[in-house]
RNA sequence: UGAGGUAUAGCCAAGUGGUAAGGCAACGGACUUUGACUCCGUCAUCCCGCUGGUUCGAAUCCAGCUACCUCAG
């Protein structure tokens, strides 16, 4: 008998394409759509640049009964709410900049969708991400690796995953050299969503108005204060501290000769510190809840590796340090531009990923 | 009703005789499964508070007027 894959499928063509390529490896499949929203606010304006909705669904549905396989859709919205919504909300309000989409990946599609795939007797759980899993023979160990396609490549939102989850997961588009290809096979296999646009913005978000989802959500208030120049001085006021990321230029409001940033958050003093361009760079982080995924352990001496502390970003090289209490230093060699608490740093070793964790 | 100062786009602001920098905000687009950043494009065309004058030519010099600010009464 075949081996039972569990494909987790958002209604995207990626996740789609990766359902038609299992089914034609030989694997017995099932798709599977999360339902982690509650309510589908707005989504009919935008249901074109969502995942997960109950437009998204359908079209995953679609996509199923064409290939000839079973189709199922899994409600976690509490789930959703606990790991991926409350994390969010949180993480603004102390000051961070979370991830939601990796806490989605993490504690929905490999936590509690791969759990229920187990229940199902299902080998592998199977996502369109573009990243690669490969054994290696020497360790013995899992690899995770980017995708072929490194402009595609998503494996920075993976970084968590366990010697044992990655035993069990599959990513079909991880060999595809070109999104278009993808799109190509979408095609001629008549799916629906062949065409249908890149998912972008937070999937719970729609409108793109974060601030006000937490507003709403959280049912608190998030009061005006003070934007702080680097010394102490007052620049101006700002609308609440749960607006502003470190990096960010829009949305100041604060006219100077030149392009103001957000340089710090103190939530303590409700106060946001701006500064130029050259007051964003910072030359070291300390990251926590890190996952060693190439290594049997942390290691011993400094390591030296190619670094991302944000999705879209060139790889910088830093000399990295396992701390004895389980955080990790990683030490630039240039100093990096923006480095957000809250986001992802994950290290590489040429394709491989090494480990990642979370900037504090 | 004495003296001084300031008046440049929605906002901040450079520009002191040669034909309106820059930033913020805004709008459009690219990029993007987070937040951001970035990039491209648009954004003062009888015009630099108003009215005159000098000049080949003025936002820039001169005069008057108006408004606001500061100091003094």
């Amino acid at each position: 008998m075949d081996k039972k894959a569990l494909i987790a499928m958002s209604g995207g063509v990626d996740s789609s394409v990766a359902a038609l390529l299992m089914k034609q490896a030989g694997f017995e499949c099932m798709g599977v759509t999360m339902k982690l929203h509650v309510e589908e606010l707005n989504a009919k304006d935008c249901s074109d640049k969502t995942c997960c909705t109950v437009f998204d669904a359908e079209d995953a549905r679609s996509v199923c009964y064409r290939l000839g396989f079973p189709f199922y859709v899994f409600n976690y919205a509490d789930e959703f709410r606990e790991n991926v919504i409350d994390r969010f909300v949180r993480s603004y309000e102390t000051g961070e900049t979370p991830n939601p989409c990796i806490d989605c990946n993490r504690y929905l599609k490999f936590g509690r969708l791969y759990q229920k795939a187990a229940e199902l007797g299902c080998e592998y759980v199977v996502t369109g991400h573009y990243a690669r899993v490969e054994y290696d023979e020497r360790t013995g160990r899992r690899l995770l690796k980017k995708s072929l396609n490194e402009a595609k490549d998503q494996s920075y939102v993976l970084y968590f995953l366990t010697q044992e989850q990655l035993a069990h997961t599959k990513f079909p588009l991880g060999e595809f050299v070109d999104k278009a290809a993808v799109r190509e096979l979408a095609e001629k296999n008549g799916f629906i969503n062949a065409k249908k646009g890149e998912s972008q913005d937070i999937c719970f978000v729609p409108d793109g108005d974060y601030a006000e989802f937490i507003r709403t959500y959280s049912g608190r208030d998030y009061p005006e204060g003070d934007f702080l120049d680097g010394s102490g001085n007052i620049l101006g006021r700002h609308r609440g501290i749960i607006h502003y990321t470190i990096g960010q230029r829009k949305g100041l409001g604060i006219s100077y000769s030149e392009p103001l940033y957000v340089c710090g958050k103190s939530v303590s003093d409700n106060a946001v510190i701006l500064g130029t361009e050259r007051e964003l760079y910072t030359s070291e982080l300390i990251a926590c809840d890190f996952n060693w995924i190439s290594l049997e352990k942390p290691p011993e001496e400094p390591i030296e590796v190619g670094v991302r502390t944000r999705y879209h970003a060139k790889e910088a090289r830093a000399l990295v340090f396992a701390n004895s209490d389980g955080m990790v230093t990683v030490r630039f060699e240039q100093p990096q531009r923006a480095i957000a608490p809250g986001q992802a740093v994950v290290l590489y070793d040429g394709d491989t990923v090494v480990g990642g964790g979370r900037i504090i």
